[in-house]
DNA sequence: CAGTTTAGTAAGTGATTACTCACTTTTAGT
DNA sequence: ACTAAAAGTGAGTAATCACTTACTAAACTG
């Protein structure tokens, strides 16, 4: 990996988030990363094969995230860790999991990256297991509610990401998942 | 309102909520409406004109929706329809509630149609109450924590909207709120 | 029914865009 | 140092797209 090659996914990841893959012209990519315009399709082949390369750096770091979690050992770490996991994603690349979001809506990704792969389904199988640990009566469908709010919640993320709303929340999200609780 | 302006604007939704707005041309909208190219720009001024007039008619069924919610009388009631309220949106017009959704994300039309308008912030204020009334100890964030659920259901019934799996989800939903429960 | 506004069409047009191509420069292996 | 491959450039180019214009047909209105 090149010094430019690295500056035009960068620059195109910051470009796509902020206007949409295809409201942002490969010359606009070029320009702002100070490269011809030619070297983009020289290392990538098309402006696909950028949103691609982009893709497949997600599907590495949400492993990483996912792996960390599973690592955990008490079962409530783990589903605590869940609910964390948006907010760490956003910290650490805001524009980089606000372009993956957006992509979800659009046919043509759609099956691509987002859809169930290889770390999604292992850690709906973990948390299930954590759910079931717990005695929760429905581990399953527990785990399709902590989808649903993760989901709900990185929602929320991007429209508001003050500090103070974000730890709030999350102290509120993570007290309905304590010992010691009724498990319906 | 003509025959042929409706049809546009039908036509416009489809393709809309199937490629999104930038990856449709105006050309392919008039083709499948029947229609002259032209005619889209003497009743919508702009391809954005096309888009806005549709986004009005959003604001219109949501309020009716949000109404009907606000009308009932027992507060349980009106949490539980706040559930089934993406459902609803859906099965009355699905592709139109996809493409609004998707358009949350574009910078372009965040803060027009989709941020804070006067029937979101009274349906908030509304369920705040309905919280408080049953006696949640925190009916504010309660607010958010359904929000966030109904927005990360909108995603999950995007993808998997099978009559089984909506039954499903909603009752256990509403199994977390129920009278006669611990409320934290 | 005359006259005026509105609905509708078909054929452009200029700008933009993704991508190519012929070419030069840099890098790396022997 | 020689050379072949890889990195990089910049000026095209064909196609596409939103929008215009000059025009006709239909619908109101007094």
């Amino acid at each position: 990996m090149t010094e430019k090659k690295e500056l035009i996914l960068e620059t195109a990841l910051k470009l796509f988030a902020e206007h949409g893959f295809d409201t942002t012209p490969t010359s606009q990519i070029a320009k702002e990363a100070g490269v011809s315009e030619g070297l983009i399709f020289r290392h990538f082949t098309n402006k696909e094969g950028l949103m691609d390369a982009i893709l497949a750096m997600s599907e590495e770091r949400m492993a990483r995230h996912v792996k960390s979690i599973v690592a955990l050992a008490e079962p409530l770490a783990k589903i605590h860790a869940t609910i964390e996991l948006p907010v760490k994603l956003f910290s650490e690349e805001r524009e980089f999991w606000k372009l993956q979001f957006s992509l979800k809506w659009q046919k043509k990704y759609r099956g691509q990256s987002y859809r169930p792969s290889g770390y999604y389904l292992e850690l709906v199988e973990v948390i299930t297991d954590a759910f079931r640990q717990l005695g929760y009566a429905q581990p399953e469908k527990e785990v399709l509610l902590l989808v649903m709010l993760i989901d709900g919640l990185s929602n929320q993320l991007m429209q508001q990401p003050s500090e103070a709303f974000i730890e709030q929340t999350l102290s509120f999200l993570k007290s309905k998942y304590q010992q010691n609780k009724l498990k319906s």
